[in-house]
DNA sequence: CGTTCCGGATTGTTCAACAATAACACCACG
DNA sequence: CGTGGTGTTATTGTTGAACAATCCGGAACG
């Protein structure tokens, strides 16, 4: 079934004279974060420029900056490969997360509508966890999470979190058989909202760490790897 | 002055078989960061093409890497340039770096031989300003900033810290006449040092985000830009 | 059963060409 | 003298074909 996983990719219309490569990258990356093409699964050249309908140069050129988001691998005269995740993966994605998320928290100055909307996207978490709506969930989590980000107003770091967040959708489709690893976190979600609302900084800057540290170990748990800590200090 | 301000790129020997974009890319950053293309310089394809020694191809992936690093704008069928730095760049780039720092300073397990390359940089950059070198101290003071993100072994937030100096040497590169920015600062990172040495944690977050804040000032300043500005077209 | 070597397939790069857009000189016209 | 259209030229965005380099699988051979 993996052998044409990545058939549905849309044909790229040739509308405008530019920034062709950069919507043939958005199309592969909208395949690969929904799940279209599995980690491991490679890309060849040809068969996808006849499938997309463009030349191999833009191609490439997608490829490239795909690759520098770290969401395929080039292999040197192998190919490129939708790019599978490693135990390393996960505890690199949650040290960024850790660092850059409460550094968000620090740096912000929440206003009563985002707290607002911090508090519809729980109740959209929770309405989906009770359909058992599992993409649903994940979805809001993401949400969540990019919105705390997006708290610093820092249009690096709002990139940098897209392309955290996709990482962490790669790992995910690695295990795709998985229980529904985030409606544990529905409630936890709330309470870090909760602790924002009351404009309890500190506590939710420490609550965060603990959340995140806890959703790494029991997703290197999930992964078969232990999860090893180093908090020597 | 500009007209071939970019004359002393090396030819890039394509040696190997792979990765010639990458040198290419690479070639063109250290010009750029060196001062070799001043902000606002142009860099047409056949020229750079010629001078360089690869095909037009290959130099537009090059482009394309170092426009998603913000060191080069591309401006659809008009070419691409070389960044030149506004105020609001000054304000991300310090943004990122108020958040980015202070979240590895935090995360950071500082062993002893870390915190000795931290003083051996200290005493480089006293020697540097001892001698008036500017670029010296300069250099120092990147390596000093780096290696405290170094701390978080993050190789996502190393990238990211390497792209956030490159652009910070646009900016200088922006105001050649400068008086030394630098000086400065060097006894803010020996202070800074010292803290840390100390395991005082949380004075030294507090006295890098000041650090850092102040520098922000100063260097819009220095740009003509008090705190912010509404430009009107 | 293991090794060597060869041919096909795929990637990395260059060259040549064309379409699309922008920059610019030019000229008619007021 | 200024001004706005107009065609020309230069440069960028993209494609296709070609070639070298490399990898892969299998046949031939010991």
């Amino acid at each position: 079934m993996s052998t044409d996983a990545w058939a549905n990719i849309p044909r790229v219309d040739p509308g405008d004279h530019a920034h062709l490569a950069e919507r043939v990258a958005a199309a592969l990356r909208s395949t690969i974060s929904g799940g279209g093409a599995l980690p491991g699964t490679k890309l060849p050249e040809v068969r996808l420029t006849a499938q997309l309908g463009v030349s191999r140069h833009t191609l490439r050129s997608a490829f490239q900056q795909l690759a520098g988001e770290g969401l395929v691998e080039r292999q040197p005269n192998r190919g490129v490969f939708v790019h599978s995740p490693t135990a390393e993966d996960v505890r690199e994605i949650y040290r960024v997360r850790r660092i850059v998320e409460t550094g968000a928290l620090r740096a912000a100055d929440f206003s009563s509508e985002s707290i607002a909307r911090l508090q519809e996207i729980v109740d959209e978490a929770k309405r989906a966890r009770a359909d058992v709506d599992v993409p649903g969930m994940g979805q809001a989590n993401q949400q969540f999470h990019r919105l705390i980000i997006a708290q610093a107003h820092s249009a690096t770091l709002d990139t940098l979190m897209s392309q955290i967040l996709a990482r962490m959708r790669l790992v995910f489709h690695t295990r795709r058989n998985q229980p529904d690893f985030h409606s544990g976190y529905v409630d936890s979600n709330a309470q870090l909202a909760e602790l924002i609302g009351q404009g309890r900084r500190q506590e939710a800057e420490n609550f965060l760490i603990e959340y995140l540290s806890r959703a790494e170990s029991e997703l290197l748990e999930h992964m078969g790897k232990p999860a090893e800590r180093v908090t020597r200090r």
